[in-house]
DNA sequence: GTTATCTAATCTGTATACAATCAACGTGTT
DNA sequence: AACACGTTGATTGTATACAGATTAGATAAC
């Protein structure tokens, strides 16, 4: 593997999983050294967080961690409102059926797994990590599959912060289902009505569990 | 200026505008020496181009510019589907009233133009990028407006292979007219209704004039 | 005639050295 | 004391050299 890549992952990685926190300045030679690669493929690097909105340069004193406020969710939500329900609409055109009630089977398995504690909740992380992936192959639209995929990149970011209860889980599940359902009967009015559902309903869950949080920190989220 | 920046600038143009066509193969010290930068800059000009998705690398033989095919255009517009409809709903929310009852005026007065031949498309041409940047700025959205400026790189290239008629093009304006007019009176769901209407008639609009396009030529667009 | 392998040449990736830009700090002057 | 200017230090940007990988072509063997 190619050491920009090595370097790319490692940042994105550390970012994602809050390792470096919002508002961490990077310098160049600082990481190059810390990464083990040299300056020309760490910039690279840098060029591609910054693409991908996690890193943002400030002219002067380095790149910085992009910086997440309740603000930025709700500008996230928006974009997911735009981006999912059109997803979902084209997923109940296209979908192979099969494969989407496979996976409202999943659903109902995990269900019973949810109130068992962590264990449980990332069983369910994962399944909804299977879920966009459904969607993404469902779509068939390479363009529409990269602007879903760039935006479920800073949602991680926000769930790592906004860890949520049990019976929020199960909620999440409950409606994340009936989209898949919706698929799965080639319902797309339905889809993309569900979705809209549980976009809003789930803006609201990680409002909360966000509020949470700055109750105990500052203004920034992390 | 730095000099990764020029690069950029003039290899981005030069794609936009065809003179680039589709299928290029592009080699680094080839146009490295072109553009009279080193090879460092260059690649990151590359980067961000592929980033952009006007290239990609193919392994061993060097960056080629992305190829347009009818596929591509059906794609796009159901991503400007999910993306303008979202945003044509939220300037209605947010907008300054104020920009919008003036951009209708503006709209009104070149419809006189249109029919007078190039140059009257030229100045529908800018009223509809004065359009697009209003909504970009009205929907306060940086995750938005980011996605929005890349799919409109798209649909510069596409424009420019499928050029239309003055009556296509009066057509398009009284579309774009009525969501400026929904935005201006703040009627979200009018706005996004429109904007729905306004893609659905342009995809066809495109499409007709790709089809002319492969008449004459191959299967690619450009 | 087809296939396999070796070689040469080009291309990609990385490191490093050098140059230019920028910011912060201190010094001097009004 | 406040402001302007210069100097120092660090940081960013660019060029180039070197190393590794990959492809195409040629030659030879089956």
């Amino acid at each position: 593997m190619r050491a920009s890549d090595r370097a790319y992952r490692k940042l994105f990685d550390e970012i994602i999983d809050g390792a470096l926190p919002s508002g961490t300045v990077l310098g160049e030679v600082e990481q190059s050294e810390r990464l083990g690669v040299s300056r020309t493929p760490l910039r690279e690097a840098f060029n591609r967080l910054v693409g991908d909105g996690l890193l943002h340069a400030e002219p002067g004193r380095g790149v910085v961690v992009t910086t997440l406020t309740a603000e930025t969710v709700s500008e996230l939500y928006e974009l997911r409102e735009g981006l999912e329900e059109q997803a979902a609409r084209l997923a109940a055109q296209r979908a192979d059926r099969e494969v989407f009630k496979k996976l409202w089977e999943e659903f109902e398995q995990s269900k019973n797994l949810i109130d068992g504690g962590d264990i449980g909740a990332m069983v369910f992380y994962d399944l909804n990590a299977k879920f966009d992936e459904a969607i993404s192959a469902a779509v068939q639209n390479p363009y529409l599959a990269a602007a879903l995929k760039n935006v479920r990149t800073h949602m991680a970011r926000i769930r790592r912060i906004a860890r949520t209860n049990p019976k929020r889980l199960l909620e999440a599940a409950n409606e994340t289902q009936l989209i898949v359902e919706a698929i799965a009967d080639g319902d797309a009015a339905l889809a993309a009505h569900a979705t809209h559902v549980h976009l809003h309903k789930s803006h609201s869950r990680v409002s909360a569990a966000v509020r949470e949080q700055l109750e105990n920190t500052n203004q920034e989220v992390a």
